[in-house]
DNA sequence: GTGA
DNA sequence: TAGTCCG
DNA sequence: TCACCGAGACTA
């Protein structure tokens, strides 16, 4: 056992159902956690494609090499990408070991096809778009190689060369254990399908400069933000589809990208509506629900999957490693466990029995009824009812006067709203607040703002330059809109702020200037379109009767100029975004922050961090400023 | 579930 | 008063 | 081991 053998990388691939065997392997060889250091690498693999995809997920972009004319043939899966930078590095690092071995640990020959067809699905999505590029890459690709060919390769073998040199007590002839052999390919030069270079490079070459996390952070950001994301998106599914084999074209595997000390508040980075990973988060957000439904013990659950998919968002690459998410702040273990799952056999479990979980239905559908929450819809199954017509049959005196207009429009309040229609009813809220008291501005926040295509609900901040203008204006408003018959229903009113504007003494004796912005005036309603399609004349004579407009969850905030940044600020992002900020805020800054204003936590007296010249915006911006954050566009502060 |  | 819902 | 967003409004 004095065999010293290379360090060695154990690939996890179709280890998943054998965790033991994995951990065993582990202790016992001198396994390393990065590929990159490693000399041999150990895998469950033995085809020369599922070899040559395992390495590329890993970062490492390789093109075989023929001249081992190995017997065992197997189509060459030509265009290795780029090769990862990293690789580099740790090649100057060892000395210059020519070569990396990967070792098949599938020991005989198990049918790999098998887990390959498993989740191939999605193989078939990919392929086309992406397998053009690629082979036009292809030809870049081998010119480059002439050019930075370094020599360096890697060697798949099986793991019986492992346990074969073990018992034989030396280091046996690799040649019978070869499974693939691929050059490893420099960072290739297209952006096109190489999203991650760049920031790979950068962050290499950052330690020699300047580096930063947040440098790196940024620039991952950038990258993605453009027509990149998208095109990932599209994509993302197949390629974070491990077996994707058969089809090369999984092309845009990254390399892990080193990453960066993100920060575990979400208001301090970027993050867009869309994210390479979307597949897998989408997994994610079903175990969530299920947690908050669920309830009991899983108590604080749902903030955890909800901190890890934010911080997902937020990543730029395309997830391909447990150790590349492993380095995500709020991603332990639970969440490297659910991703292997998730990379290696295209599906989760836990997810699959939520899907078919029949009170989770249940749960589901009441959870979706306006002001009903995860408690009451537990409440409504224990009752014995399974669906909205036992609530509507045994308990609708039971509902409040909310839940009641909830069931009621449930259908409506379902419906997505499109954006032009967001813009219509801000305009037509606008509209009749100037018609009382000229001069109000507004901003249309939540995630219309943030960019969505469409929305749940209205979000609408209105304030007015002059403070006293703001002051129970609510209420004229409401009964202006009633009037116009936009407002059917108020399902939440609240004018504390202007009470209290009015009265801020009384309260905490003495004149505890607190100013009178510990709320805003705020208005939730039931909104319902007034325009009428062209109808018969009949319609026209009691358009009420017949409305067809879907009825619509409207948000009216009315805030004092003076803390209007606040509101937009506190009334825009997501709502992790949100939670962070309020963190964020507390802890690191000793301030409490809320939609209303930002104070001392101390002594609660009020900070003005956006005062000066400027719109609504402009006070934004000065508030980032002020708290020591970066500026994020709305479009940015989707964190879910 | 994760971080302090 | 305590628990629940909302963005 | 402990905390995890924070405001008001409504209901039992």
């Amino acid at each position: 056992m004095d065999l010293s053998f290379p360090p060695i990388y154990l690939l996890k691939s179709h280890f998943e159902r054998n965790l033991d065997e994995l951990h065993k392997l582990e202790t016992q060889i001198d396994v390393v956690f990065d590929i990159t250091e490693a000399k041999l690498v150990l895998g469950k693999v033995n085809s020369k494609a599922r070899a040559q995809y395992d390495l590329r997920t890993l970062g490492l972009f390789t093109k075989e090499v023929e001249k081992d004319k190995r017997t065992r043939p197997i189509i060459t899966i030509d265009e290795g990408e780029r090769s990862h930078p990293t690789k580099r590095r740790k090649a100057g690092k060892n000395g210059s070991p020519k070569a990396i071995i990967v070792i098949d640990s599938s020991t005989a020959s198990e049918p790999e096809t098998e887990s390959e067809s498993k989740s191939r699905r999605p193989a078939a999505i990919t392929a086309s778009p992406t397998s053009t590029v690629d082979s036009r890459r292809r030809g870049s690709n081998s010119r480059r190689d002439h050019l930075e060919h370094h020599g360096d390769t890697i060697k798949v073998l099986k793991l019986s060369w492992y346990t074969d040199s073990l018992a034989s007590g030396k280091l046996l002839p690799i040649d019978d254990y070869l499974v693939y052999e691929g050059k490893i390919l420099d960072q290739p030069k297209d952006k096109n399908l190489t999203p991650n270079k760049a920031p790979i490079t950068s962050s290499i070459v950052s330690s020699a400069r300047i580096d930063a996390p947040n440098s790196r952070n940024y620039f991952h950001k950038r990258r993605r933000t453009q027509s990149e994301s998208q095109a990932i998106q599209s994509n993302s599914h197949p390629s974070l589809l491990p077996e994707s084999t058969m089809e090369k074209e999984e092309v845009d595997n990254l390399p892990p990208v080193p990453d960066s000390l993100l920060t575990k508040y979400s208001c301090e980075r970027p993050t867009p509506v869309h994210s390479p990973n979307d597949a897998f988060v989408s997994q994610l957000r079903i175990i969530k629900k299920a947690r908050i439904l669920a309830g009991g013990t899983h108590a604080h659950s749902p903030r955890a999957y909800g901190a890890a998919i934010a911080t997902i968002l937020a990543y730029p690459y395309t997830l391909t490693t447990t150790h590349e998410l492993l380095r995500l702040p709020n991603c332990g273990p639970k969440f490297a466990t659910l991703f292997q799952e998730w990379k290696d056999t295209g599906r989760i479990k836990e997810v699959e029995e939520i899907q078919q979980d029949e009170k989770l239905k249940c749960l589901g559908i009441f959870y979706e009824i306006f002001d009903v929450g995860e408690h009451t819809a537990r409440e409504f199954y224990r009752k014995g009812w399974r669906d909205l017509e036992d609530v509507i049959e045994h308990g609708w005196s039971t509902l409040t006067r909310t839940q009641q207009i909830g069931v009621k429009y449930y259908d409506d309040f379902l419906m997505r709203i499109p954006r032009e229609e967001v813009e219509k009813i801000g305009n037509i809220v606008l509209d009749h607040a100037n018609k009382l008291r000229p001069g109000f501005q507004m901003v249309i926040c939540g995630g219309y703002r943030r960019g969505k295509v469409d929305s749940g609900d209205v979000d609408i901040i209105m304030s007015h330059p002059d403070e006293e203008s703001t002051a129970y204006f609510l209420e004229d408003l409401l009964f202006a809109l009633e009037k116009s018959k936009y407002i059917r229903h108020t399902l939440k009113l609240s004018t504390r702020n202007s009470d209290r504007y009015q009265n801020p003494v009384s309260w905490k004796g003495g004149e505890r200037r607190k100013g009178g912005f510990d709320t805003l005036d705020h208005m939730f309603v039931d909104w319902q379109d007034q325009d009428l399609p062209i109808m018969d004349d009949d319609m026209e004579r009691d358009p009420d009767a017949v409305n067809p407009n879907p009825h619509r969850r409207v948000d009216v905030i009315i805030s004092p100029w003076k803390t209007a940044g606040c509101a937009v600020l506190g009334w825009t992002g997501a709502t992790f975004f949100e939670r962070h900020l309020r963190e964020y805020c507390r802890q690191k800054l000793g301030y409490k922050f809320d939609s209303s204003g930002v104070r001392k936590v101390q002594d609660g007296s009020w900070v003005d961090l956006e005062k000066g010249p400027g719109d609504l915006l402009a006070k934004e911006k000065r508030l980032f400023e002020g708290l020591g954050l970066t500026w994020r566009e709305p479009t940015e502060r989707c964190t879910d």
